[in-house]
DNA sequence: CTGTTAGCGCTTTCAA
DNA sequence: TTGAAAGCGCTAACAG
C-alpha cells in the first residue's frame, strides 16, 4: 500500500508536506506542490480514509437506515438523501433493517463502531427507543424519518398520517361507502397509530359507527407465514365495501388476497392506500393513493442532519419537526355506491 | 470517547488484555474476563472499527455498487448480497451509480479510500473498464454482476441474455408475430448487446427478416429529456405487432408511451420484457417476462467474492463465470395473431 | 495467563 | 514555506 511516506520519500519532501498538498492546507510553493502531485499520480496514491478519520475524529460519513429496501417509498427517499449528502460533501451509506428491531440493533452497533458522523433512521417501531438512546448517549446526531418514537425528542421528518388517513376515508365516504375497513401496520409504529386515529375521526365526522372488526393491525411488511389478511377475511361475516391499506405493501397484499377470492377491485371492493407504488404504478395507474414526497423526506432529513452536525458547539437549537404535505392521486380503485 | 485504555485502567489490567477479551483470542482467566466485561458495560464501550481496520489491514466490509436503486431487480439482488455477507460476518455497504460512469468513478474512489475488502459491481457499461482496472491494480477483489466488461477477466454472475432473448422472441413468433421490435439498453452494455444478438438469431431461426428500423437502442434508465421512445414511434411508418423491452424499466416506458397514444396492450400491441417488476407486479399480473433470479445474483456473487478474499495467498483459482437460468412467466401481455 | 513495545496512515502542534 | 514529534485506538509479536 502506498502511503504519504512513500510519496514524501520519492518527492524528496516530508510527509507533512504531502499531507498539506492533499488537503490544500497551509502554504506550499507551487514547485513543491507540482512535484508532489506528480509523484502521487505515478504511484497511484489513494488516501486512507480510516487513518484520516482516526485522527480527525470524524468520518464524513452519514448512515441511512431504512426498514424495507424493496419498498419504493424508501428507495426514493434514499435517492433524496444521497443527493443532499453529496451536495454537502458527505458520503452516504445504507442499511436495511427489514422492519426488524434486532437487525436494527446490529446496524446501530455498526454505525457506532464505524464512527459515522450522523444517522438518518426510519425506526422499526417504538421498541427502537433503546437504540436511539444509545445513539444519543454516544452523542451521535440523528434525524428520525417517517416515524416518531415516544420518549425520544429529536429532529424528525414526518408525513401527516392522521390528516392523510382522514382524506382517504373521506374520499371513500364521499363515494357512498359506510363499511370501511382499515388494514394497518403494527400499533407499535407511530404512523400506524396516527393512521388509525385519523380513520376513527373521519368515521365519526361522517356519522359512521366505528366497528372494531373492520380494523386489522398486522405488519407493514408481509409476513411469510399464512397471511393474516387471509384469515381476517375468513372470519369476516359481512365484508366491508372499501378498504384503506396502511401502506403500499399492504395494499398489494390486500389485492392478492382479493384476487385469490375472486373479488374484483373496484367493482366489488374499493381500495385506497398510503404511498405510491413507484415507477411501476405507471403501468396500470389504478390505485388511488396518498402520494407522500418520498424524495423530500430524504433530502430535507439529510440537510437537517448536516445542520445538526455542523452546529456542534454552538447554542443548542430546539428540535425541529418537519411535516411534509401529501397529495391524493385519484385513479380508479374506488367505486361509487348508490345504496345509502 | 471510551477506549480500551479506559477499560484497562478501571479494570486494573493492560489494554492488551482488554483487546483479548473483546476478540476472544488467547487465554484469559474467567475472573479477569468477567471483570473486563463488567467495566466495558459500565462505560458503554464501543470498539473503534477504524482503528482496528487500520492495524489489521482489512475492514470486513464489502461494497455493493448497483446502477439503479429504484429498480426491483437490483434491490432484490441487494437483499441476497446482504444475507450472504451477514452469514460470513461481513458488513455490506451500498452505492448507487445511476447508470452513470462518472458517479461510478466517485464510488470506486470512495471504496479504495475506505479500504473495503471486496466489491460487487454491476458496471455502468463498457466504459467502466478503467474503474475495474483501478480496482485490479490496487488488488481489491471484485465480482461483476449482471454485466461483463470486455477486456476485463474476473469472476462474474450473469443471466443468459442471448438465450433469454431467444425465448422471448420465440414466444412471440409462436403466437403468430412477425413484426417484432426490440427496445433495448445502450450497446455499451454487454447484456444489451447479447439481447440484441439473441433477438436476431431467433428471428433468423423463424425465417423473419431482420429489420433495423425495428430496433431502438436507448438507455436502461429512462432519460429525462423528451423520450426517445416517443420519437421512435413518431418516425415509424408501420408499427410492429409486438415489442421486446430490454428490461423492466424500459417496458414501463413503452407502456406509458403506448397509453399516451391510445394503443392497447395486448390487443393492439404485444409486449414482453426482461426482469420482473418486483412485488408490485402482483397487483396486476399482466406482463409476460423473463424472471431472472435477482436474489441469487446477489447471494452467489457475494459468496464468490468472499471465497476470493479468503483465498488470498493460496494458488490462484481461474475466474469463475456463473450463468443463472431464468424462467419465463407467461401472463397476458401477448396476443395471438391469426394473420400469417 | 498477562504485559510491553511498536506501528498501522494520517494530521495537529510547535519549531525552524 | 517546510519539518519533527506525538498521538488517534487498536493489535501482532514477543517477553515474562
Amino acid at each position: 500500500m502506498v502511503t504519504i511516506y512513500d510519496i514524501a520519500a520519492k518527492a524528496g519532501v516530508s510527509a507533512m508536506t504531502v499531507s498539506r498538498v492533499i488537503n490544500n492546507t497551509g502554504k506550499i510553493s507551487d514547485k513543491t506542490r507540482a512535484k508532489v502531485r506528480r509523484v502521487m499520480d505515478e504511484l497511484n496514491y489513494v488516501p486512507n480514509h480510516m487513518a484520516r478519520s482516526l485522527v480527525l475524529q470524524q468520518s464524513n460519513v452519514l448512515f441511512l437506515l431504512i426498514t424495507d429496501i424493496t419498498n419504493p417509498f424508501y428507495t426514493t427517499l434514499a435517492r433524496g438523501a444521497e443527493d443532499a449528502a453529496k451536495k454537502h460533501g458527505f458520503r452516504l451509506l445504507f442499511g436495511n433493517s427489514d422492519e426488524s428491531v434486532d437487525k436494527e440493533k446490529d446496524y446501530i452497533d455498526t454505525i457506532l463502531a464505524t464512527r459515522a458522523d450522523g444517522v438518518l433512521v426510519a425506526p422499526a417501531g417504538d421498541l427502537s427507543l433503546p437504540h436511539l438512546e444509545t445513539l444519543r448517549k454516544h452523542q451521535v446526531p440523528f434525524v428520525l424519518l417517517d416515524r416518531e418514537v415516544p420518549g425520544m425528542d429529536s429532529d424528525v421528518v414526518l408525513g401527516d398520517s392522521k390528516e392523510n388517513a382522514r382524506k382517504l376515508v373521506e374520499h371513500l365516504t364521499s363515494h357512498g361507502h359506510r363499511r370501511i375497513a382499515l388494514i394497518n401496520g403494527s400499533p407499535q409504529i407511530s404512523s400506524a397509530r396516527l393512521r388509525l386515529e385519523g380513520y376513527r375521526e373521519a368515521l365519526k365526522l361522517n356519522d359512521v359507527l366505528f366497528d372494531e372488526k373492520y380494523v386489522l393491525e398486522t405488519a407493514f411488511e408481509p409476513r411469510s407465514d399464512l397471511s393474516e389478511i387471509e384469515r381476517w377475511f375468513d372470519r369476516m361475516d359481512s365484508l366491508p365495501t372499501a378498504i384503506v391499506a396502511g401502506n403500499n405493501v399492504l395494499a398489494v397484499e390486500v389485492i392478492r388476497t382479493l384476487h385469490a377470492r375472486g373479488i374484483q377491485v373496484p367493482e366489488e371492493m374499493s381500495l385506497v392506500c398510503f404511498d405510491d407504488l413507484g415507477p411501476f404504478s405507471e403501468i396500470d395507474p389504478f390505485l388511488t393513493v396518498i402520494a407522500q414526497q418520498a424524495y423530500q423526506f430524504g433530502y430535507l432529513g439529510t440537510q437537517m442532519l448536516i445542520d445538526r452536525i455542523q452546529e456542534r458547539g454552538s447554542a443548542d437549537q430546539p428540535w425541529k419537526k418537519v411535516v411534509l404535505p401529501a397529495d391524493m392521486i385519484i385513479r380508479r380503485s374506488v367505486a361509487t355506491l348508490d345504496e345509502k
